[in-house]
DNA sequence: CATAAATAGGATAAAATTATCCGAAATAAA
DNA sequence: TTTATTTCGGATAATTTTATCCTATTTATG
């Protein structure tokens, strides 16, 4: 469904949310060791999740990562799949034709569209506040 | 969504059920100019398709690649998903955790399944007769 | 101002996916 | 039985994605 890199954002993304939450910033190793991904390659996603305004950071000693508390609730999942991956999974085509639409439709058009349609609706209802609280809250998620 | 090799494969799981309804069988050659695929990198992908009986190969000359008449409308899309892409898209977890259930849910677990449970839905109720007969009764496809 | 700590970013490497090439094996027809 | 045709399958190459490493830049603190 998502590429690596963007499983890799998403966690991050909730962990950074779920500590900012706390007043704590925190570094690509404590994200990394918290999500189980490697370090190196979670800095690059961080970099560019920063770029797309989805979380903020912070150089320097005491730096970090965070997320503005009171914005938290606004960001949603699709703002991180689409800095990462792009928005293909919103709006290409099931079979990957260049064109393809209503007029022109591919032979899974109508029943691809119906699903996708689901998952924007979804991603971009979904926001990291609920994500983070859920796990606050018992469910399981970073650490088995 | 799918792999490149996957939106290959179904596309040519259609137009050999296209050709097979006429009583033709079809070449890589053909299959790859028809839905602008490499040729060769096709023909591997028709291999895997007939390793799991979704398409028969006929070797030797006047062979080809042709689907059963009888079996097109059998065949579901979801068969030609799993040869290809394996069943990760079917049971994976969204974010790619190893261990993501309802005992020991990933924080978007419940959100993804819903999503997860209608793809897995309409791709094992898509069979390829209606896939191709859309095409022959005037939807676009192949060549735009 | 010097120092330590932290992100930014470029260069590179490894792995996976996508793509190509070529000879072997099978088969229908002459 | 020979020949032409066609899929099969192994080897290899190109591209993309994933991952690592190292240095530069920034910044809080002493």
């Amino acid at each position: 469904m998502f590429s690596k890199a963007c499983e890799y954002g998403i966690k991050a993304a909730i962990f950074i949310a779920i500590n900012s939450y706390e007043g704590k910033r925190v570094s690509p190793k404590e994200i990394a060791e918290e999500i189980d991904s490697p370090q190196a390659f979670t800095a690059k996603i961080l970099q560019e999740l920063v770029r797309h305004k989805v979380v903020s950071s912070v150089k320097g000693a005491y730096g970090g990562f965070e997320i503005d508390k009171t914005r938290i609730d606004s960001i949603k999942l699709s703002q991180i799949v689409k800095a990462i991956d792009g928005d293909k999974i919103f709006n290409g085509c099931g079979l990957g034709m260049e064109i393809c639409n209503e007029n022109h439709p591919c032979p899974v058009h109508d029943k691809f569209k119906t699903i996708r349609d689901e998952l924007k609706y979804m991603l971009e209802h979904t926001n990291l506040q609920e994500l983070a609280l859920s796990i606050k809250t018992g469910n399981s998620f970073f650490k088995v």
